[in-house]
DNA sequence: CTACGATTCTGAAGATCTTTCCGTTTCGGG
DNA sequence: CCCGAAACGGAAAGATCTTCAGAATCGTAG
């Protein structure tokens, strides 16, 4: 193994104040975003960092890339709840742990105003960063609809993709139907939706 | 009949310009929302149109009302095409009528880049004057939902108001799945999740 | 045909937001 | 404690939306 005590110029230490930054940033931009939803305004977070806009540029090129940043852990959580629900011992019936687990994405999407359309504006080109931030969420998740396949409730003809650009639509149609008051109303709005949307994707 | 030929401060006689220019803008209009998307800058139609930024406001006080002025004609297709559908004589089955319309509602939509967007950000206010200006159209197709239920093929429990947003839905996110290459793509796309939603939808 | 009043048009300016840039500050190893 | 590299701050440029006061235009009346 490589000396770590031979630091080159890709391989530095991290400045802790840097670090820092980061942290106040994604903090930031979480409140500021459920305050004000997705669309913020990037110096609103940076006022509420208490740092300078520039700075908010060091950590995070563009504004994807910071919406990234606060999206991870939502995709981390998504896919540890996938686990969950696919483990034998404990888990729900196939059918049922697959609807949970979209039940749960659509929550996820309707965190913040604004959230689902910019998701679904990003998350469907492939190159970009977000879209490879959530592969293991996504892998996770084809492994819930798998299983609901073999089981001989969902139809087999529906893939992954397919199953998440109408969960993204549900959320979508969801938080625009309960107006401004997010929480329950909208997530009560995206269960009816649900529903019926896998009412339609079970088998005959 | 009270006389024309005593115009009062409200009943004036429209100039001829003014008429003119509306009609430059909304063609300007057309020709840079198919350009550029339905986000295109106001200068850009003002300036298309050889016209000032401030009377594209004169005409249009919000983009949304110039949206409106633009999408008028495409409401009133969709009107007059559900009227044509809901006709007994030589309509098809019910449910393949109000699948047929809501594939045109669909196709309508992704006519421009970012239509479906703006749309789903404002059809569902009530008070948007955008939502009002389709409320013919919107009968007409409840119509058509309303003969589909009493057919039976369709739930009694689903509302047009729904209806229409998981449209709009579907359409934003065909749009935004068929990448840039709108036309038969998105169209396809969005035909696939139609037809898992209306599934979704259809009594058992 | 011309003059007049009301309406409309223009384009510059204010406001907001995104993004860049460089002088200044800060960190942490030596 | 010193120094160089890296990071920070915030002004400024660019883009867009919106407003406004003065200039231009139209239609009518004389």
């Amino acid at each position: 193994m490589m000396a770590r005590s031979v630091p080159t110029s890709t391989d530095r230490a991290v400045r802790t104040d840097v670090r820092r930054n980061r942290e106040w940033l994604l903090a930031a931009a979480r409140a500021v975003f459920a305050e004000k939803g997705a669309n913020a305004s990037l110096y609103d977070v940076a006022k509420r960092a208490g740092l300078g806009t520039g700075t908010v540029y060091r950590h995070f090129p563009t504004r994807e890339a910071l919406l990234e940043g606060v999206l991870l852990d939502h995709f981390e959580a998504l896919r540890v709840s996938a686990v969950d629900l696919a483990d034998a011992s404990a888990a729900p019936a196939p059918d049922e742990a697959l609807t949970e687990w979209l039940r749960q994405f659509i929550v996820h999407l309707t965190e913040y105003r604004g959230l689902a359309a910019e998701v679904m504006s990003v998350l469907h080109d492939g190159a970009s960063s977000l879209s490879l931030s959530c592969l293991e969420m996504r892998a996770a998740g084809a492994a819930l609809l798998c299983r609901a396949q073999q089981s001989g409730t969902m139809r087999a003809d529906l893939d992954m993709s397919t199953l998440l650009k109408l969960a993204n639509a549900i959320a979508l149609t969801a938080e625009q139907t309960s107006g401004h008051a997010a929480g329950q109303n909208a997530s009560h709005a995206a269960d009816d939706l649900l529903g019926y949307l896998l009412d339609g994707l079970r088998r005959r």
